[in-house]
This record gives structure tokens, C-alpha cells and sequence, in this order.
DNA sequence: CGTGTTTGACCTGCGC
DNA sequence: GCGCAGGTCAAACACG
């Protein structure tokens, strides 16, 4: 009984958690669809990726409402996740089983693999400077695949699973105990291709045990099952609207602004961008209530993300506070922007370059 | 027998 | 240079 209980709960939660994502992937889009139309310059790659991404077994259009068809589908898709994860789970609750899953959606136009096997053989003995190997091979697709695999997307949701299902496949391939934790963190490995570069991270939070931490980064560079579409897009995206929004562009202010806007209203679920980390993260905060007007929790004990720059920042109750987690946020991005202007400068440099190479098919 | 997990050793970056 | 902390590797192991 308490089993079944909980195997429900969980999947309620999934469902839960299904459906912010499902926002969140909309606001991305909504915001690159945006940014698109301000400046349609530059901006026109990401476009091209975007598409490339969703519609990897589709095929590209350009057009800008195709965008919305490609949410309709991601939609129907995740709800498939939900069930498909509540039935996995049927079986057995807590121990691990394989099935897992992910995000990534892009197809990797970008990504090219250098070599499959460089992890198993190559570097066996290793010792050998995996960062060595990045210098003296090709700088430009080193430069994107490097800012890419910098970026990240956390994902806090409510989950009693060991893991959230999200439609990819991983192997665990290590596990370290967190300094100031109880719970140990998760190291994955996306299994569904040789080479596939994307790495999550799994922690659950040391009070409240109930909210899993997932960290995706990186970009699949195979194509991805319906099942995985729905976090994969979702958390590309995001991340790709990170790294855009961190250049040394004006419209990278529009994120937060946007964010505002948008998310607010709904409150169930909070993105927060932040540059304080070694690496630029964007954190998804699935954990509120869907309904903030039964749990309204106003004299919320969450503390000011910004005035403790330990953690990253992370909104757990909107209003009053947005303007100056904004600010800080925006705050960040130009610190950040400057820090990695020599890159980003590099990756921007060829745009056509990189438009060609991130659709080569078409 | 292939595949995935466990787990201690190992590597690297960083602050002192 | 040392120690720490975050990540990763890989041998051993578990499982179907
Ligand atoms: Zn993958």
C-alpha cells in the first residue's frame, strides 16, 4: 500500500514535472522566436539549430511557426515520457533500473564526434591531457563544442525515484559524496551512442530529500526516441539561450526581462540563469506547487539567492525579488560575457561557417 | 557472455 | 608544494 502510494505519488510528480518542463520549453522558444525577429542577423543560426534539433527525424523548415508545431509535438511527447516512466517504475521502486533518460535534443549538427572510441582506447593509459588534445585540434569546432559542454541545465523536480526518467539511456560512472551533504552525487553517461559526449549529474537535495537535482551538459550527437525529446529540447535550448544570452550582445538582457514576463504568471516553474558558477548553469526549478493558490506559502524561508552567492541562484518565490535576481543575474552574464568574450568572439566569427556546418544535410 | 553498477584510485584545478 | 574538492577511470563485480 505505502508502495503503491508512493509509486502514484511519483508519478504524479513526473507528470508534474513533465508539464513545467513542457513550460519552460515553451518560454525558450517563445524567447528565441523573439530574439529571432530582433535580430534576425545572427540570431539566424541558432534558428537553424533550433529546428535541426526538433525536428531531427522531420527535416528543417525555417519558418517561424513551424516553431509551434514542434512544441505541439514535444507536448504530446512528454506526456508519453510520464506513462512510460510510471510503468518502468511498476516493477520495482527504488532500485535502480536502467531505463533512465534525458534531454538533449539536438542532433548534433554541431557536435561533431571526433572519434568515437577516443574515450575507451585512446586514453587508457591516459595521463594524457584530454585538454592537450583540445588545443592542437581544430579551434573553431573546439571552441563551440568547449562553450557548449560549459553550459549546463539543472533541473530541480520532486521525485522519489533514485532518477528522473527522461527517455535517454545512461551509465552511472561514478559517485562522490558531496562536501557539505549527506547524499552522495551521480555521475551519467549517455549510453545511446558511442561518443556521446552529454553527462548528467544526479543530487538530491540534503533537506528537502524529496527534490532530486538532475545537471545535464552537453549536446547528444544521435538522434533521440520521442520519449527524450520533450527535456532534450527542452534543456538544449535553454542552454543555448544561455550561451546567447552571455555574448556581448544587448539582447541578452532581454532574457531576464522575458523571463519575468513570462514565467511569472504561471509560478510553477523558474528558470535562473546563472554566470557565478565555473560554469555558466541554468537552473529549471520544477518544484513549486503547480497550484501556488492552494500551497500560497508566502512567508516563504527562501533565502535571497543572490545575497549568498555560495549556491547558485535559485527562485523559489517570484514578486518582489525578481528585479534584483534579474539584476544580479544580468550582472553575471557581463562578467560572464567578458570572461569568455575571446571565445564567444571566435564562435562568432563564422557565423556562415557554422550555420553550414550545423545543417549539413540540408 | 554482454552489459551495467560499484567503488577505490587517480587526475586536475584551485586556494593557501 | 600541499591539501582539498570535484570529476573520471577502470577493475571487479552483479545480473539476465
Ligand atoms: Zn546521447
Amino acid at each position: 500500500m505505502n508502495g503503491e502510494n508512493r509509486r502514484l505519488r511519483d508519478m504524479l510528480n513526473q507528470v508534474k514535472n513533465n508539464y513545467n518542463t513542457l513550460q519552460m520549453h515553451m518560454m525558450t522558444m517563445m524567447h528565441q522566436q523573439q530574439q529571432n525577429q530582433e535580430r534576425d542577423g545572427k540570431s539566424e543560426e541558432v534558428k537553424h539549430q533550433h529546428h535541426n534539433n526538433q525536428n531531427g527525424h522531420g527535416g528543417g523548415g525555417q519558418v517561424v511557426p513551424r516553431q509551434f508545431m514542434d512544441l505541439g509535438l514535444a507536448a504530446s511527447e512528454a506526456e508519453e515520457t510520464s506513462q512510460s516512466s510510471s510503468e518502468g517504475r511498476s516493477g520495482r521502486e527504488k532500485s535502480r533500473s536502467p531505463a533512465n533518460n534525458t534531454e538533449a535534443g539536438s542532433t548534433g549538427g554541431i557536435i561533431r564526434e571526433d572519434s568515437p572510441e577516443k574515450e575507451s582506447p585512446g586514453w587508457g593509459p591516459n595521463k594524457i591531457p584530454r585538454l592537450g588534445n583540445t588545443s592542437t585540434n581544430k579551434p573553431a569546432d573546439q571552441a563551440t563544442e568547449a562553450t557548449m559542454r560549459k553550459a549546463r541545465v539543472s533541473v530541480r523536480a520532486r521525485s522519489e525515484a533514485p532518477m528522473i526518467t527522461d527517455g535517454c539511456q545512461w551509465r552511472k560512472y561514478g559517485q562522490k559524496m558531496a562536501k557539505g551533504n549527506p547524499c552522495p552525487r551521480a555521475y551519467y553517461r549517455c549510453t545511446m551512442a558511442a561518443g556521446c559526449p552529454v553527462r548528467k549529474q544526479v543530487q538530491r537535495c540534503a533537506e528537502d530529500r524529496t527534490i532530486l537535482i538532475t545537471t545535464y551538459e552537453g549536446t547528444h550527437n544521435h538522434p533521440l526516441p520521442p520519449a527524450a525529446m520533450g527535456m532534450a529540447s527542452t534543456t538544449s535550448s535553454a542552454a543555448r539561450m544561455l550561451l546567447s544570452g552571455s555574448m556581448p550582445s544587448a539582447d541578452g538582457l532581454m532574457n531576464p526581462n522575458f523571463f519575468a514576463r513570462t514565467l511569472l504568471p504561471c509560478s510553477s516553474s523558474m528558470a535562473t540563469i546563472s554566470a557565478s558558477a565555473p560554469f555558466p548553469t541554468v537552473t529549471l526549478d520544477l518544484t513549486q506547487s503547480p497550484n501556488p493558490l492552494q500551497f500560497p506559502r508566502p512567508p516563504n524561508p527562501f533565502q535571497v539567492p543572490f545575497s549568498n552567492p555560495t549556491h547558485n541562484n535559485i527562485l523559489a518565490n517570484p514578486a518582489a525579488l525578481l528585479p534584483q535576481i534579474f539584476g544580479q543575474a544580468l550582472y553575471n552574464q557581463s562578467k560572464f560575457s567578458g570572461l569568455q568574450s575571446s571565445q564567444d568572439l571566435e564562435g562568432q566569427q563564422h557565423p556562415s561557417t557554422m550555420s553550414s556546418s550545423i545543417n549539413p544535410s540540408n
